[in-house]
DNA sequence: GTCTATACTTGGATAGAC
DNA sequence: GTCTATCCAAGTATAGAC
């Protein structure tokens, strides 16, 4: 943004577009792949099949490039995202929308692409702000997501969507690192089940507590 | 461990202890405040007071002596963690000392080290081995903690030890990451807040469930 | 044991040919 | 627009003086 490149923005030409996209899928490889660390202009390049200098006509530098990549990223999910979420109008809806997502994430690598950009952050002056600013709309979603799935029933008051969504994020990352790290999703998995177990509970509860009030679940 | 360094294992000269220990914690430092991608050799010994040439001589390589920084962060807080889980006989007491234990881990950025080397285990071939048997310990403690806390109520059936021990970590490091992205750790306290009014709801409903069995608390 | 000096490697970024 | 060639900075690791 502040760089001095020759061409910050799109070069709209015939077949640039092509190695544009090209590189930015690289980038998200690289990125899921090798991590921060490994996600070098040489490397993407590489996996790119073009020039490692292409790198900086197109993106400035090897920063914005990856910036570029998390915004991909958070396009691709966004709209699958919407999709699974719409639907989901209690907890146990919404625990099992979470389950499926995900399960496909940790396969596409998406929340480790976000983790990198987040730890990387903490090395890079200036990344913070930016990968913060892409992550505000994931944060949004999920927090759409809890107050439509718990309602205006008791369950919103035990349990704050903003606060539940945060929560949920929080999950997720965490969840990520851990199964990244003893290469077994499984053990996520079962978190994830259990916590539709205790949102199916929540669900129950909250149409005990006040069964009139509210769209409380059936 | 499999290096070939001139001393791998524990020199005991008279001031060389001196050294390693100052080089030990300015790793943390480093890693705290610079994240692995800053915590190099240089940046190290110039935080310790001494020659870069010295990491290696102690620790072989610059890896090693950061494991060896993350082996002092386990032991440091291994200490002070179970002396505020041992009186923990309650979902409400352990979500109050996790509570604590976070804010602690906040401040001093053991949580942060520990993220570092997590995600610095998915660039650097073998790392993720070393990392994940020092984690153990940590999980580990989670686990007996939540077993205490849930003792065999009915909450146990609902939230298995196991699984909630993961989730506990797994919200940790997650809570640790998003704080750190956003400089605000007061969102990441709410959240922790809000654990502690379920875990409290949890007691309560474990107790009126099975009023005789286990250790219900009251 | 600790230092200075240095060999070697990798990566960001630019210049200039095509 | 894309390439090759190159410069420069930073890092790991080692050699050798003290």
């Amino acid at each position: 943004m502040a760089k001095a490149g020759p061409r910050a923005g799109k070069p709209r030409g015939a077949q640039s577009a092509d190695v544009r996209s090209a590189l930015v899928s690289a980038a998200i490889d690289a990125l899921r792949e090798t991590g921060f660390a490994g996600a070098s202009a040489r490397e993407i390049a590489s996996r790119a099949g073009c020039s490692q200098a292409l790198v900086f006509y197109h993106f400035g530098s090897v920063t914005d490039l990856l910036l570029a990549a998390l915004d991909e990223v958070s396009s691709r999910r966004m709209a699958a995202y919407r999709d699974l979420l719409t639907g989901a109008n209690s907890a146990t809806a919404l625990a099992s929308a979470a389950r499926e997502i995900f399960t496909a994430d940790l396969d596409a690598g998406y929340v480790r692409v976000l983790i990198e950009m987040i730890t990387a952050a903490h090395s890079v002056p200036g990344l913070g702000e930016q990968v913060a600013e892409r992550l505000q709309p994931w944060r949004e979603l999920a927090e759409h997501a809890m107050r439509r799935a718990l309602g205006r029933s008791a369950a919103a008051r035990v349990l704050p969507p903003a606060e539940a969504a945060r929560a949920l994020v929080a999950g997720f990352l965490g969840l990520e690192l851990l199964a990244s790290l003893d290469g077994d999703r499984t053990s996520a998995l079962a978190v994830l089940e259990r916590a539709g177990s205790l949102a199916r509970l929540l669900d129950v509860l909250g149409g005990l507590r006040l069964p009139g009030s509210g769209r409380a679940s059936r």
